[in-house]
DNA sequence: CATGAATGAGACTTCATTCAT
DNA sequence: AATGAATGAAGTCTCATTCAT
């Protein structure tokens, strides 16, 4: 491994750092009232480091869905990857691989609709909201294709494949937000689990063709 | 009328004056980027006279959720009250309700989520907090009932009826706000409504019982 | 007096205590080192009270030479205007203005030149940068106009009126500059008078016509 | 040449080319805008390594100063040692030396003033500000040899000629910095060479003794 | 000798909130 | 009740300087 790899290789592990100790700042605070100095201190390193890795505090808070997107999207790919499953086991597949992005980073994804649902998404630098649209077409796309699959052998009802793509990320997003906001509000105990369960279910049969 | 009335009166329509002018901004800068002398301004008052009828800016901000939850529960519980109507018509209805809700503010239930999904919530009298937890619950309870009535009546699969009416509401939101991420991302066209008219359909498709 | 006028007339004055406040510091500090708080300081305000009275730090700066720029012009304009004078007592006179102009503010002439040498007239709103390049014009053209008379009169030698004007103010303002710079390098005594005498004559003789 | 001497040499020449990158970076951007990075890019070198070199940032601005006093100083040291020469023809040497080390550095001559007109100063090593000091003294005590000789030959008016060097070096820059502002202020052509030539006749016919 | 990543103090500026009028 | 000038705390970001490699 040259110098110049060991350097590189460096440099991403520093920003991996940094992501994750934003990532946990951010979403026991939010955006707002997380500060840079909290980050800072979080990952251990001087507020002016982080301005080496992430242009501004947007950026960096944008980067975090980026690292959503990106995990969304190995794993919609990995489904589609698996010729040998009929498109009910795809779905099946899928809806686990959504379940997994939660977990994956649970609160960010609340963070995630509050960047793209308003003022961040202006003062981004282009390069980065290239990759955030590219990445968020490509999930979506992926998504798409495993209806349009069961659509073709009769399996599903005749719909537009990237519309239904469109509904199912809507309402598995609308459901982590809308539960993370019972919590809140009426301290109720966490059943995000079955209620996605259930709304996966209702979605599958919303798009069945009946029998 | 007595003078106290009139008072009242008065003392109202001045806070909807406020609350529609700090709809405008906070809808077109988001919370954080909207300044009270912004919406002083838009009001035609000074920022000081915002603080005789709201405590801060925050309290200000979840009134505006306030008002959408009323809405919202005036006419689902309008809905309800028509006991002639099967439950199918019903669920039309509240179909309809759900768009006149987007429509009534259509920006504003986006931020709604930045309200719920975080932060500021935390900062609020617990009268008003009350309010919203109370607002919330009710119109989530009637919703649920117009399920719970189709269930009983054997046209709606048995599946609890308060998670049916979760996952109505994440499913309507969820559209909402991604339709709305899409028009920022992707420069889209406004396929909110047909989205969302397909969302409703498959949601009817999966409640229903088969055959 | 309306209540309009008072308000106007407050707001000057507040204007003028920061302005006031300015010069001590940058005259101590020179521009970089002195900093806004140092000003509020002085002028016995809160930071944030300046940015209502001024843009940002280099407007504020910017306003001091405006100042002088006035005061000069007012001065020039004056002499002037006297017609019963001839060319040789105008120049005298305007010689005098000059040494005013230095005594109303020895240090800030100084800055003026950092000022106009540099960096910050780029960032400077329009209006004032207008303001600043409108009086420069005016108070160099009413300089040049009593050159103009001297030469029209056969007094002074034909030369352009205007870049006299020109080398009259630049030796003015190298003089002042030369002198504050040996002050500190060589701590020696203000020989400034004394040198701008000598300059002065030297100037006369140079254009006065020969005998 | 021993290793020693040549390594004394290559030090000398890294200085250079610092001093070199520092010049262009300073004259593009002032001193406040101008950061180390960017002298270090302009050099190709390290930022650490700029501190190999120069003790902080206002030594290395300083150092480009002395370097133009060096300059100013060999060219007037050479007329001077002309003995063949009238005091009429080395005056017009002077003259044209003055221009010369304009030429010699456009810009940084008024950055030069910046510097001597404040804040920088007090923060030098002793031993510069004593370079510096001395250097301006030679220089000005060479100017003032030839004005001294011409006054003792009666071709000048007999005038202190120390005063008479001061003015004619603040004359000189003053029309630079002048002319350099009112190229930012006004946009005009640049008129120096003209103005300075015309600066340069009066100042010999104000010291010149009349016929 | 050279590097350049990391530091961390400190500056400018904003803005929610107050309070004298 | 209404005003709006003033406040001052706090946040983002920059950049001269250092030091381990």
């Amino acid at each position: 491994m040259g110098i110049q790899e060991r350097k590189e290789r460096e440099k991403e592990r520093r920003r991996q750092q940094i992501i994750v100790a934003a990532k946990r700042v951010f979403s026991e605070k939010g955006f707002n009232k997380a500060t840079m100095e909290d980050i800072a201190k979080e990952a251990e390193l001087s507020p002016g480091t982080l301005y080496l890795y992430f242009k501004n505090k947007e950026e960096l808070y944008a980067s975090l869905s980026l690292r959503i997107l990106q995990y969304l999207h190995i794993r919609v790919t990995h489904v589609n990857k698996e010729t040998s499953l009929t498109p009910d086991k795809k779905l099946s597949a899928l809806m686990e691989a959504m379940y997994d992005v939660y977990e994956f980073d649970p609160l960010i994804i609340i963070n995630m609709f509050h960047l793209q649902s308003s003022e961040t998404l202006k003062n981004l630098s282009e390069s980065l909201l290239d990759e955030i649209k590219d990445l968020s077409k490509k999930s979506i796309g992926a998504i798409a294709k495993i209806f349009e699959e069961g659509i073709e052998q009769g399996i599903y009802e005749d719909r537009h494949p990237v519309a239904l793509a469109d509904i199912f990320w809507a309402m598995f997003s609308g459901v982590v937000l809308w539960e993370a906001s019972k919590k809140i509000i009426s301290s109720d105990k966490d059943y995000l689990k079955s209620t996605l369960a259930a709304a996966f279910e209702l979605f599958e049969r919303g798009i069945r063709k009946a029998g």
